[in-house]
DNA sequence: AAATTAAATTAGATTAGCCTAATTTTACTT
DNA sequence: AAGTAAAATTAGGCTAATCTAATTTAATTT
């Protein structure tokens, strides 16, 4: 129906609209599109034209409610291969996302809804990242960023906000999963600093980049 | 690597080279691709230039080794897939063909085998079409066609030669599915429409169009 | 061997998605 | 309000993969 492209740029401006507020701007998608801005320019022209977007000369692009439908399906269709890659095939969680970037675009209704009932029906992706439901309702998560929490306070980690591989290793590595116990045991004045205690037990301390890549519930 | 165009003309020139011959025509790949003979031509062109085939102009094409590799991977990848859907989501075997010719292009030499562990290794896809390993050698099949069998022979069904939904279809209604005993009782000769025996109790009658499309061992 | 038919190639266009260079529009400073 | 900087668009081109119409090459028939 659709093709790659198009459903990536669907799922881009869907994000940038997510985190940035309405109206998305050509350089910030060329940007993550990693194309130059008179691509995005031609691109959201031929989008307009196909009802997906609203886009008005040099005010910027919002997604139609189609627009919007498809660019959560294909998020859809993201996470529950990433599921599927880490639960069944035995992938680390950061070895999925390049794969899953090619599988979201083989989707049928009837094949995302088959493999999300062979999964059974995940709420999260390896990630943490909430899966859409089959009417494309995404739950509004109320994650904050671990650098958030004063000393004292704990939650359980549920997300990462950085999904690079490096982060994701480094988060291994440091023996912090998703589901883990996290408590803010002290916070270094000098250079934001977090002692972490996870799990009731093991104390790390991390960077205030680190406690900005981890949310907590 | 490659674009799904050329993964699905390297397939098309393999099957074709299978059934038909070292040299590929022009037009035989043009009718199988379901493009137009100039389409091709200026294709095979390309393809050469990447030492995919080797290209005589008007004396049609044939795979290189490379070519050959691709080709049987993406064969291997396919077959795979369909066993994932039929097996694991529960589709039937009419019905994951396209699907699995659009999956067969997302793959790397590791999710293939990984997928390949995660359904037991399996020998021949839900159309018993034998699964390449992962050297890209693919067994030599003895099956025949039921139609050359003689009165009061029999045989195992171990695969199609006609893979359209309309005929798997017609099996499933008829009760034959791929490991049935099959004994051909008697053969009409006005109009070559078999009476068979499947599974020692049943008996049918078949035309010999029907008998064209299954194969036994 | 010549004529006819069939197969394949060349020529010239089109569309999606990208590019660079030039220009225009909008935003920010002084 | 004018001047400058940043963002976006236009203009013109490129490649992969397709098409139709015209031409050439190969195969078949007389
Ligand atoms: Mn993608
Ligand atoms: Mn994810
Ligand atoms: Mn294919
Ligand atoms: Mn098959």
């Amino acid at each position: 129906m659709h093709s790659f492209t198009e459903e990536n740029y669907l799922k881009a401006i869907y994000k940038l609209q997510e985190t940035n507020g309405e109206v998305v701007a050509t350089s910030a998608l060329a940007q993550v599109m990693e194309v130059h801005a008179p691509s995005v320019t031609d691109m959201l022209k031929r989008m307009a034209g196909k009802k997906l977007v609203t886009y008005q000369k040099s005010k910027g692009v919002k997604l139609t409610e189609r627009g919007r439908q498809v660019a959560v399906g294909i998020i859809r269709n993201h996470r529950l291969w990433e599921v599927f890659l880490v639960d069944k095939l035995g992938y680390k969680w950061d070895e999925v996302h390049d794969l899953a970037e090619q599988l979201e675009h083989i989707h049928t209704e009837d094949l995302t809804n088959k493999l999300d009932k062979f999964l059974g029906f995940p709420k999260a992706d390896p990630h943490g990242d909430p899966i859409p439901d089959a009417n494309g309702v995404l739950p509004k998560s109320k994650a904050v960023l671990l650098s958030t929490l004063k000393v004292g306070e704990e939650g359980m980690f549920t997300g990462v906000t950085d999904h690079t591989p490096a982060f994701l290793n480094y988060l291994d590595k440091a023996g912090i999963s998703l589901g883990n116990n996290i408590k803010v045991k002290a916070i270094e004045e000098f250079d934001q600093t977090y002692t972490l205690q996870i799990k009731s037990n093991k104390e790390i301390i991390i960077s205030n980049k680190v406690a900005n890549g981890i949310l907590v519930n």
